[in-house]
DNA sequence: CAGTCTTTTCAGTAATTATTGAAATTATAC
DNA sequence: GTATAATTTCAATAATTACTGAAAAGACTG
């Protein structure tokens, strides 16, 4: 596997990014090579690619496997494995979301449920508790609409998204605050 | 300033988590301080109440205010800096995703742009050209869309995500992929 | 089952990031 | 101006995270 100058750019800059979405800097590498990868590759082909040592590949491809992010096949003849990205980007985007979801937001949001159970009612605690509280209501929401968007097929929600801030319009009220018209 | 054991929890589990959120421990306890604390506190207070440098307080405070997550206000005959955070969880949230949108989302649409100014049009560069692309597009489409949705009050808001995928009704589309009624 | 190919594990090392303490800077008071 | 309080900087060190190489484990072949 070579990568020409024009993909390099790219896979290096994912590299870069990489510690910044909370990956490290071989898996942001290794997604991006196999995201523009007109085809599978194989671990001995990302390894020399990226001239990284093949258990660095090895762990990586077991990170990015956690996070459900690539898949693995198999060509006739061949016993070793093959890993694609999804075509889809929407299907990367929703991926990404429900995962993020997971690790970020659900232990913070379980942990307030535990300390709301019994909140208390006085002092600052109960201010403590009561901002907990808001908190987790946010949380639920943004969550709960979160969901509701990763159902939706891609059209349904790119139709929804180009609406904008017009949904106002839909939601029957004139409370806009600003006017964002949008194609 | 001595914190409760129920103050605790919240703080520890914040300091946890920072690091998943790409924001280190003691930025995550001192937010979720300053989250539940009825008053504004100044430098010295945070320090002791979470057992850490002096110094570390001043580093991390530089870096809450460059993510806008903190205000500072002065009370009378007291030349202290006291902090705050917004009392407001929908403003912390707007925050947030302005914030990373811009840190994390923004570097890589700048750069998609770059590589599509002149696209390759043959061969394996060609192909990831249109993966870019397609990358891009979508990147475009969700923050012009976190625009919209930070552009609305937050009664608007509230009641477009509660409204959930019976959102698709609005937009007169029968494409609904699963039920998932929200009160 | 011995041999070969492939993948995984893991202890050691490298690289990065976080934290401290001391010194320097800034701001205010006298 | 000098003294004092508050904050920031930064070089040194601690802690964490990433990566490698060698060895082990697993998987298939004949």
């Amino acid at each position: 596997m070579k990568t020409t100058a024009y993909q390099q750019a790219f896979i290096l800059h994912f590299g870069e990014m990489g510690s910044r979405w909370g990956i490290n800097r071989t898996i942001g590498q290794i997604y991006a090579l196999l995201y523009i990868s007109p085809r599978p590759l194989n671990a001995e082909q990302i390894t020399e690619a990226l001239g990284i040592s093949r258990s660095n590949t090895s762990m990586a491809m077991k990170e990015l496997s956690a996070w459900q992010l690539v898949r693995v096949q198999h060509l006739p003849d061949d016993r070793r494995d093959y890993f694609t990205a999804p075509d889809d980007v929407w299907e990367i985007f929703r991926t990404l979301v429900a995962e993020r979801r997971r690790r970020e937001i659900e232990p913070t949001a379980s942990m307030l449920r535990g300390a709301l159970v019994a909140p208390p009612e006085q002092g600052d605690d109960a201010h403590a508790a009561r901002k907990l509280a808001e908190m987790l209501e946010l949380i639920e929401l943004v969550t709960g609409w979160l969901d509701d968007v990763s159902d939706m097929d891609q059209r349904t929600a790119t139709q929804l998204m180009k609406l904008g801030g017009g949904v106002q319009k839909l939601l029957g009220a004139g409370r806009r605050k600003k006017e964002t018209p949008r194609a």
